[in-house]
DNA sequence: GTATTCCCGATAAAATCAATCGGGATTGGA
DNA sequence: TCCAATCCCGATTGATTTTATCGGGAATAC
C-alpha cells in the first residue's frame, strides 16, 4: 500500500497553496515550479477544484487558491479527492456486497481498520504539516 | 490508496490457514477453494513462506500452514510481506533522501502518519479478525 | 484586443498488476 | 522402487492503471 505520485503531487500543490494562503491566486506555472509535471498537475488541480478544496481565477493575475483555511483542509480530504476513498476491502464500503454482511466478523474488522486510518488522515491538516515550517525550499519540495 | 487484490488474496489465504490452524497442512487447491486464482495465489504463498509467515510440506498430505500462532500474525505483516512496506512518501523511509531531513516539519508529518497507520495494522492479528467467527462459508469468503 | 490564465477532452507511453504456464524437485505410501 | 501428490520457481503474457502530453477552447484584466 503506497501513496501514488498523483496523491503526492496533490498534497505538494496544496501545501504550496497553504503556504501562500495570504498571497492571492497562484498560477499553475508557479505551483509546479521546478520539479512537477505541469500538464499532469493541472488535471489534479481541476479535480481538487471540482471537489471544492480550491478555487481558481482566470486571466492575468489569475491562478489557484484554497477554498477554505489551511487548518480546515485535511490530508485525508486532499488524497481522497484525487485518489478516491481508502479501500481495503469492497465489503467494507458496500454492505450489500455480501448477503452475510450482518453477521460477518471479518467485515467488522475491515470497517474498523478503514475507519482508523481515515481518522488519522482526517486529523492532519495542511496547517499542521506546515507547523514550525517557514518556507518550502527547492530541496524540501523534492521530499514530497 | 487501496489494498490490491494481491494483498486481499494473501489475507484471505492466511485467514483460511488461521481457521485450520489445528488441522495440519492445507494444500493449495483447498486454500484457493472455489474463488481464488490458484496459480497466482501459489506465488503469494511462496512469498509468505520466504518471509517466514507460513511453512510448507511437500508430497502427499503436504500443504501450507502457519509458522506461528494466528494471534501472533498481524494483518500488517501479511500485507507488507506481499506488497512491501507502507509508503506515503519516500522521504519518510529514507532520511538521506533529502539533505534537509533534519529540519523538515513535513517529513515529520509523513513519518508520524506512516507510523500511525502501521501501528493500526500491526495491532490487528489474524485471530482478532476471526474472533466470534466460527467458519468461513463460501459466501463470506467472497467478502475478502 | 491581446496576453494571460484556467479549462477540458483525447491520446499515448510507461509501469504495475494479475494471471497463466511448463516443467522441476521432494516426499509419503503402495 | 515407482507413482501420485504436492510444493517450487522462473518466464511470459494480457489487462489495467498510472503518469504524462497535447491541442485548442473560454474567461478576464488591462
Amino acid at each position: 500500500m503506497k501513496l501514488s505520485a498523483k496523491g503526492r503531487y496533490a498534497v505538494r500543490a496544496m501545501l504550496f497553496l497553504a503556504e501562500k494562503e495570504q498571497a492571492g491566486p497562484q498560477p499553475l506555472g508557479v505551483i509546479t515550479g521546478a520539479g512537477l509535471p505541469r500538464d499532469y498537475v493541472e488535471q489534479l488541480l481541476g479535480t481538487l477544484r471540482r471537489r471544492g478544496l480550491i478555487l481558481a481565477a482566470r486571466g492575468p493575475q489569475g491562478g489557484y487558491f484554497l477554498a477554505k483555511p489551511a487548518s480546515d483542509i485535511s490530508l485525508g480530504e486532499v488524497i481522497e479527492a484525487v485518489e478516491g476513498p481508502l479501500l481495503l476491502c469492497e465489503c467494507a464500503m458496500d454492505e450489500h456486497q455480501c448477503r452475510k454482511s450482518g453477521e460477518c466478523a471479518i467485515r467488522d474488522s475491515w470497517v474498523g481498520l478503514t475507519n482508523g486510518i481515515d481518522d488519522l488522515m482526517r486529523n492532519y491538516s495542511l496547517r499542521d504539516m506546515l507547523k514550525g515550517h517557514t518556507h518550502l525550499t527547492q530541496g524540501e519540495k523534492s521530499l514530497l
